[in-house]
DNA sequence: AAATATTTTTAGACAACTCTAAAAATATTT
DNA sequence: AAATATTTTTAGAGTTGTCTAAAAATATTT
């Protein structure tokens, strides 16, 4: 038995260790978590023990195959709930990820396909994430930071860094939501400021907004 | 901040006191909850020391006000749960107890009211059951038990007592769902065994099943 | 009304997860 | 390479919810 604290420990170390490879240190779990690096170690001992993590002390940990298997299951579920609340249930992409995050423990094979076939195989969630299938394959995507795109060329918006509700009002507010064409004017030297195109506007958004937004090249 | 354990034992008294009234005993909810007579005691104690239930030692337990709404929005919950379980991801009704026992914990106003909407605001659950809204009204059904039925009068079906797997596949198998109609033909006086005409067969059913079918006159 | 049976509560302990404070290991500076 | 700073682990304790065994209260029989 799995529980859902051991879920999360193992989610966050995924994540942390950009697909469960590299190793992961006790303070950036903690800090991820919102709790203390003794816990942490607590848990990453219990992990190990379980074969989820491989862990030496003061080393790090990383995640075991299981470990890797039970995280990617997790992501699948969790941006599943995310589409399903988003098309079905009228949620904004800013309100999703709480809710999902309770969702994403329920465990019932069934839900979890029945779902997957009722949005209609998503591959995509609203945050331009990719949905790994029943097998835990996807493709990453070959996302496109906005603050490294060319001076000239036309983007689609396929996602966001940050998932915090502030930057997601703040692109709202802009009317900056997944799927936007923009095209890059001009990037000033001094701040790393960018000056965009929008369909009926024009904008500049700040280096932090930037280092943010993730784009898909359409063309130039 | 109310745990997923407080609202469980919430919920079995308030269905073993047939509306939050009736004062329950110690040991119907060991039973029902799979767990020990002590650890009942020590829940009841902390349920009555947040205000969600009346205790006296040795005396029963009763819910209060509090209880009663958490009650009622918990199974309100499950129910639309089971209706969304069943109608968009082809559950059928003997599979969706046990998932709905989890989903019915997460906590988002938002996502049961736009969960309702989406079902189209439904009154009653699979299982026949009603489905409080909002404000936690609902109109409790006027079943009637298939063991009380009239000989001659045309019956719909609306709902189970027993709601066991078991139960529900037997149902299954002898094509009997929610929405059959069905004639009572003949009751045995000596085994208080039923025979019904369905639409496309007869059958004689035992006292134990008509015990547990709850059906709507409809003629007769 | 006393004896007996049943129900309920208390006492003490354990597992999961958390915390603070202190010790140990590792990394960085000088 | 020694001194200092940072990171990580250990030790000990608290909370929630569970258990067993024993004591106390209530209910049933005689
Ligand atoms: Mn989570
Ligand atoms: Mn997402
Ligand atoms: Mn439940
Ligand atoms: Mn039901």
């Amino acid at each position: 038995m799995i529980t859902l604290t051991e879920e999360n420990y193992i989610k966050t170390i995924y994540h942390l260790s950009t697909n469960g490879e590299k190793t992961v240190n006790t303070n950036a779990i903690a800090e991820v978590m919102q709790t203390k690096a003794s816990s942490v170690t607590d848990m990453i001992k219990k992990l190990s023990e379980k074969n989820y993590a491989d862990y030496k002390k003061y080393q790090g940990v990383t995640l075991t195959e299981d470990g890797r298997r039970v995280a990617v299951n997790i992501i699948r579920k969790h941006r599943l709930w995310e589409v399903f609340l988003v098309e079905k249930l009228n949620f904004s992409w800013d309100e999703v990820h709480e809710v999902a995050e309770h969702l994403e423990h329920i465990k019932s094979d069934k839900l979890v396909d029945e779902l997957d076939a009722f949005l209609e195989f998503p591959t995509y969630d609203p945050h331009g994430d990719p949905i790994p299938d029943k097998e835990g394959n996807f493709k990453p995507l070959e996302k496109i930071v906005l603050a490294k795109a060319e001076v000239g060329a036309t983007y689609k918006c396929i996602g966001v860094d940050d998932t915090s509700s502030n930057f997601l009002k703040y692109l709202d507010s802009n009317k900056i939501a997944l799927g936007t064409i923009m095209k890059v004017l001009h990037k000033e030297p001094f701040d790393h400021s960018v000056k965009l195109a929008l369909e009926h506007a024009e904008i500049v958004v700040s280096y932090s907004v930037a280092k943010n937004l993730y784009l898909k090249k359409i063309e130039g």
